[in-house]
DNA sequence: TAGATTGTTAATCGATTAACAATC
DNA sequence: TAGATTGTTAATCGATTAACAATC
């Protein structure tokens, strides 16, 4: 954090030097106890987005890629060079002005603001074609998350394991809950429990849901995340498309 | 589609009445061989909010509520009474004035905008756990679809039928396609054949991909529509949400 | 130094919301 | 008729794009 307190203090006393009112500067980094905090209201726009640079970036990574320009990565991603920095700049200063970005750097700064480096733990609900879907193949550790435990009202699947992942009984959530720390519940479950299931484990304390149930899960607790999949609205989405092209 | 007609038809006299000269009427909807048009470029926050439409009358009809004016179908949906009717507006006239919509009648239109009665065919490439549970769960024809068939490269499963469904080798594509109308393939196959795949079908054909490879899939064709679902993107949008709640 | 590119401010564009006449 | 609610125009708000001084 050493080096971008510097610059900012420097771009204070810049703006002070030239009698500056704007005060945006203050109102997008706090500085708290010598940490810098980032912009308060971070647009839908701009979090979905994220996402989709962390995975270019990496992309980026791999092809051994050192640096890059807002311009060149726009160009890649089919966004402006201006939306490329007006979004990072929510966020801090990762560029340096006649360079660019360094995109291992970048990348790493992106992975942290969406919190890939914080060891998530993560359980989930519901083992069925989806559930087993998702054990086997969708990617948890590069996401950041550990998944600990899955959890299934069938006999037939209570007991074993999935890719390593032990499923254990539903009617065990209360008491693993109770012990375990458990950031977000994977819901791979049937739409008719749905709502009650999710209802039953934020009363447990989950604050956390990745809800596959393509129904829209919500909870009166603000704090309470629901990540709604609706694979029906995408297939719609394209039907529309196709239908009106 | 003729009370609609008659409709606009007195609109215009009205217009001209009171001599306007703004022409926005006649740009939204053109006349043509009696059929009343929809205005042409729809935004993508509008489609995006179709399917929500659809999904929560679909609900209302169940539910065997009959009508429902703009203001209460924005409470149960939590967003405006004026977006509702302005993105209505964007491709006709549903309402009526001093009694609202029509629940089943809406419903209807709207499955009509999205294509849903067009019986759109479809097959599925890539029979493993995420194909499987797809095949087994997802309502495909409520979504207005027909799956025909299913490929895969894999001995195990070729052969087999899954909900019905027929799986047969990849190597027979190219003459299924020559022989059967296919409006989308489900792309449920590993990333690392996901490009050449698609390139491949493309050049057979097939203009509608709905795309679960985690790839940014695209075509120079503009007439060759992706409908690309990000598990990572999502679940990457929650972990930033719950890491700076 | 000259060229390149940032972060930021200003301008533009588009989407959402409000207001209201028309009318059921 | 009076009340309710539409479809549409106008106003507002927010997001994207352009421009540019700062600076590596």
């Amino acid at each position: 954090m050493k080096p971008l307190q510097k610059k900012i203090v420097k771009k204070i006393d810049n703006l002070r030097k030239r009698e500056y009112t704007n005060c945006k500067l203050f109102n997008k980094k706090r500085l708290m106890g010598g940490t810098v905090l980032k912009k308060e209201n971070i647009s839908d726009a701009v979090i979905r987005r994220l996402p989709r640079y962390y995975r270019q970036l990496t992309d980026l990574c791999a092809r051994g890629i050192v640096r890059i320009s807002s311009h060149s990565l726009g160009n890649e991603m089919g966004i402006t060079a201006s939306q490329i920095r007006q979004d990072f700049s929510c966020f801090g200063e990762f560029g340096q002005q006649g360079y660019g970005y360094n995109v291992e750097e970048l990348r790493s700064e992106i992975g942290h603001i969406l919190g890939v480096d914080q060891d998530h733990h993560l359980i989930m609900v519901g083992v069925g074609h989806l559930g087993h879907a998702l054990l086997q193949n969708f990617p948890f550790p590069q996401t950041g998350f550990t998944v600990n435990a899955a959890f299934d009202v069938s006999e037939a699947v209570i007991g074993t394991t999935v890719n390593g992942i032990p499923v254990y009984s539903a009617q065990d959530l209360d008491t693993y809950l109770q012990q375990n720390r458990v950031d977000v519940v994977v819901l791979t479950i049937p739409q008719s429990v749905a709502q009650d299931t999710a209802d039953r484990l934020v009363a447990l304390g989950v604050r956390g849901f990745w809800n596959f149930t393509n129904m829209e899960l919500s909870s009166s607790d603000p704090d309470v995340k629901f990540e709604n999949i609706h694979f029906a609205d995408s297939l719609l989405t394209l039907s529309y498309r196709i239908a009106n092209r």
